[in-house]
DNA sequence: CTTAGGG
DNA sequence: CCCTAAG
């Protein structure tokens, strides 16, 4: 909690710089006073194509940039997913270049910082929270598989920067940082040098990068933590399963591969030319089914003096023309490139049927309401990167529109959270809530034919979630969904009343479906979602004690609830 | 706006 | 999950 000062630091964030070809690599001395606006820029394979980070990939750095506050360490990223990405965007014939550059922040950034930094005395640690939660338990993650980033050499930003701690110190690498302007031949040799070994990879990004870590070795151990906190969470989960934690266990287990990959090069030749994080279908659904999509990221700036000063303005970027295109809004902008002028396309996605409101005004209104989404919102706005803006945007207007819960709902959601994690267990939470990630809204809305955008994600339920949901109806009923979904489900802003409701449709059906074999509810072939049999009991339970009578508890329930009439204590006026 | 159902 | 009809 007296992590204020260093939030703002936080803000102000680092550099972190992942050049271009050419680039001559300055790092900046991370320290708490830099720019926080993380540039990252992945040379495509091939083409030669540029493709800046993705706006999760912000997110993910944000949570980086949290730890970095304290450590002041720069991870070095996996990279992997770079040839994926390339091809994703190449095959999908995206705009090759998109970017958003976090380049406006200069004026709005200073000022909402302070206010900022108030709130974020409280939220801070309940965002950090969130933000290593979400790492490991949103499996769908898009910034996980879009992270097309690589630094060439000292890539900074890592998938698990949400809960690795003990990142390597690239700061090292200002000495090694001449290896871009080296040929593959000439990267053989260093690597030669470097391993004692010959290779027969010719991806430049590649050796580069093996040469960096040969040099740097030292980002050995930090996937400890991770993997420790999945291996706690199976532990205590041993008997149900959560998607998460499956997946959870999984990215572990890459990361580790990853760093193995560091000391035990072997075969890794070959396989690391296409060493890349498999994305799911869905991501490669996703990917093709966004013609124009929403790549944005930050747009590098010429390497030379980056990270001495805050912002140099020279990094702003100017709009060059809009134009929209079903429902989004494209905007073209002539970002300055090293130099070069590039003109990125930016997409601001504007969620359907939620009115639009204006965000700064949000935040000056409710400045003091919302931690971790001022944050989000705020950064989203200072790098214009559509992805962030939309999600944060997303997020604002729900939680605003959301009737009667306004803004307190986010805190609220950060406390629970909190609490739940940390209690880890309570009442009848037997389960483990892995799934306090209320912070992310992940899901991704398509946009269709009719113009209409739908959720892409079906965002999986957790066991604590459809517990919630049992005991919700246990208590108000099945059908009061709103009174469950507001009661019950204050944490969770996303699950409308309509998804509570479908999901006890589901509900029943699976209990029924198995309640006369006692056995099939465990033995069932691995189906999407094991629903522990207890809990399908009790929603039998349920549904059939509603369908002889609306239990006198709701009744009670009902009673008080409508019972605005009078027995507001008559007495006191 | 909230529910219920069908898709 | 989405969409829509109905209260």
């Amino acid at each position: 909690m007296e992590k204020v000062v260093e939030v703002e630091g936080f803000d102000e964030g680092k550099f972190e710089v992942t050049g271009l070809e050419k680039s001559n690599f300055v790092l900046s001395s991370t320290k708490h006073v830099a720019d926080p606006v993380v540039y990252k820029l992945v040379r495509v394979d091939g083409n030669g194509r540029l493709v800046p980070a993705t706006d999760d990939e912000l997110m993910e750095v944000e949570g980086l940039l949290e730890n970095e506050k304290r450590e002041a360490h720069i991870v070095a990223d996996t990279g992997q997913a770079l040839g994926c990405t390339s091809n994703e965007v190449s095959s999908s014939g995206m705009p090759q270049l998109e970017s958003s550059e976090g380049l406006s922040l200069s004026e709005n950034t200073e000022a909402d910082t302070e206010k900022l930094s108030t709130q974020l005395e409280e939220t801070v640690p309940s965002s950090a929270q969130c933000l290593s939660d979400d790492h490991v338990t949103q499996p769908g993650s898009v910034g996980e598989y879009l992270k097309p980033l690589d630094g060439p050499i000292q890539g900074g930003s890592s998938t698990y920067a949400g809960y690795i701690n003990s990142k390597p110190d690239f700061s090292k690498l200002k000495g090694e940082i001449c290896l871009d302007n080296l040929s593959i031949k000439e990267l053989h040799e260093v690597f030669k040098a470097t391993f004692g070994r010959d290779t027969t990879v010719k991806d430049k990004l590649w050796l580069k990068r093996r040469i960096t870590m040969g040099l740097t070795n030292s980002w050995k151990e930090y996937p400890a933590v991770a993997v420790e906190y999945n291996v706690d969470l199976l532990n205590s989960l041993s008997s149900q399963i959560d998607e998460h934690q499956t997946i959870s266990v999984v990215k572990s287990e890459n990361n580790v591969v990853e760093n193995n990959l560091a000391n035990e090069d072997l075969a890794a030749d070959q396989r690391a030319a296409k060493r890349v994080r498999k994305p799911t279908k869905r991501y490669i659904e996703e990917l093709s089914e966004a013609e124009s999509k929403e790549y944005s990221g930050r747009l590098i700036a010429s390497p030379k003096n980056i990270g001495i000063r805050p912002l140099p303005s020279i990094y702003h970027a100017r709009p060059a023309r809009n134009l929209s295109l079903e429902g989004r809004t494209i905007t073209t902008r002539l970002d300055s490139l090293g130099g070069f002028g590039i003109q990125v396309p930016c997409v601001y996605r504007v969620r359907r049927s939620r009115p639009r409101k204006n965000v700064t005004a949000l935040l000056k209104f409710h400045p003091s309401d919302m931690g971790m989404t001022a944050t989000f919102i705020k950064r989203g706005l200072d790098v214009h990167g559509s992805h962030m803006v939309s999600e944060s945007m997303n997020k604002v207007l729900e939680v605003n529109s959301t009737p009667g819960q306004t803004p307190q709902q986010f805190v609220a959601e950060s406390n629970n959270e909190k609490s739940s994690t940390d209690l880890g267990q309570n009442m009848e939470l037997k389960y483990v809530d892995t799934s306090g990630d209320t912070s992310d809204d992940n899901v991704v809305t398509v946009p269709t034919a009719k113009g209409g955008i739908r959720r892409k994600h079906h965002r999986a339920w957790t066991l604590s979630e459809v517990m919630k949901l049992v005991e919700g109806v246990s208590k108000y009923g099945a059908g009061r969904w709103s009174e469950i979904k507001r009661l019950a489900f204050a944490s969770y802003s996303y699950r409308t009343s309509v998804d509570l409701k479908d999901k006890w449709r589901n509900l029943l059906k699976a209990s029924f479906a198995q309640t006369p074999t006692d056995k099939g509810a465990n033995s069932r072939k691995h189906p999407s979602m094991p629903i522990p049999a207890p809990i399908l009991l009790r929603v039998r339970e349920l549904a059939e004690m509603q369908a002889q009578g609306p239990s006198p508890n709701l009744s009670a329930s009902k009673l008080s609830a409508c019972g605005s009439v009078n027995e507001t204590r008559p007495g006191y006026l």
